[in-house]
DNA sequence: ACATGTCTACGAAAATATTCGTAACAAAAT
DNA sequence: ATTTTGTTACGAATATTTTCGTAGACATGT
């Protein structure tokens, strides 16, 4: 059961699965340089995460010390599922062709994905 | 600029995608297949959506007839884009290999995908 | 010791999104 | 004519998410 996470929540996992285990004054540094944001708004958002289970958190030390409890590849999936049926129809091959065609993947990372396919290809028979 | 629809304004909006225009209990009674939908619910939202000028509606009979007002594909961009962003750490290919990597393709979509890769290789050169 | 700064806890306000009841009216059926 | 059915409008209740103020605890510097 992957907790669905809000917006919000997503920008404080984003921050954790990127920097590794951190203490709120971090994360808010980090989400203030994109969208201002009180100190306590933060730190109450993680709290929920918290008790939620999205997060744990290490209370040893009197400033606590937060780390991701599902995985970055979960959302991952649960998302990227969730985008397709809403967005296009259901069709996965649909949402990889628009995301391709906004030409931001470099050669090397087109080489890869073509790798991909031909090993999929492979496999399917 | 393209209204960020919510999660509930999506649902309506794919029916009218898949469907073309369409009645309020037309779009409820589709709705509901999935989920339990009060009608004046759903009527609510799509007066709303009107409001914010995501969908316009044909007045002229007594039952109103809802179409689209942003395209399909303006939407696949914004939630695509935001996506990535979220929760792939910008990378558009780490998600397309997500995406493919889930199995859901097919062998000619795989291969329409590649030759996708090959046409944007070419130009890149 | 005391002031100052930093931290957590937490209730509650504010903002946003969703659901629904009811009224008014028009059309259709009886 | 009267009743039943289907429709819009719309306020308001709920639910959910986000933001913030305030209090209390602890640590640090003076």
């Amino acid at each position: 059961m992957t907790h669905k996470p809000t917006e919000s929540e997503l920008d404080i996992l984003k921050v954790l699965w990127e920097k590794g285990p951190s203490t709120v004054r971090e994360v808010n540094e980090i989400l203030s340089q994109e969208k201002e944001t009180g100190y306590t708004t933060t730190l109450k958002l993680m709290q929920i995460m918290a008790q939620k289970g999205i997060v744990t958190r290490d209370e040893s030390s009197r400033t606590h010390v937060y780390k991701p409890a599902i995985e970055q590849i979960n959302v991952q999936h649960t998302l990227l599922n969730k985008l397709v049926d809403a967005a296009f129809s259901g069709s996965a091959s649909q949402l990889v062709m628009q995301a391709l065609g906004q030409g931001k993947a470099s050669k090397a990372e087109l080489e890869e994905i073509k790798k991909l396919i031909e090993q999929l290809e492979g496999e399917q028979k």
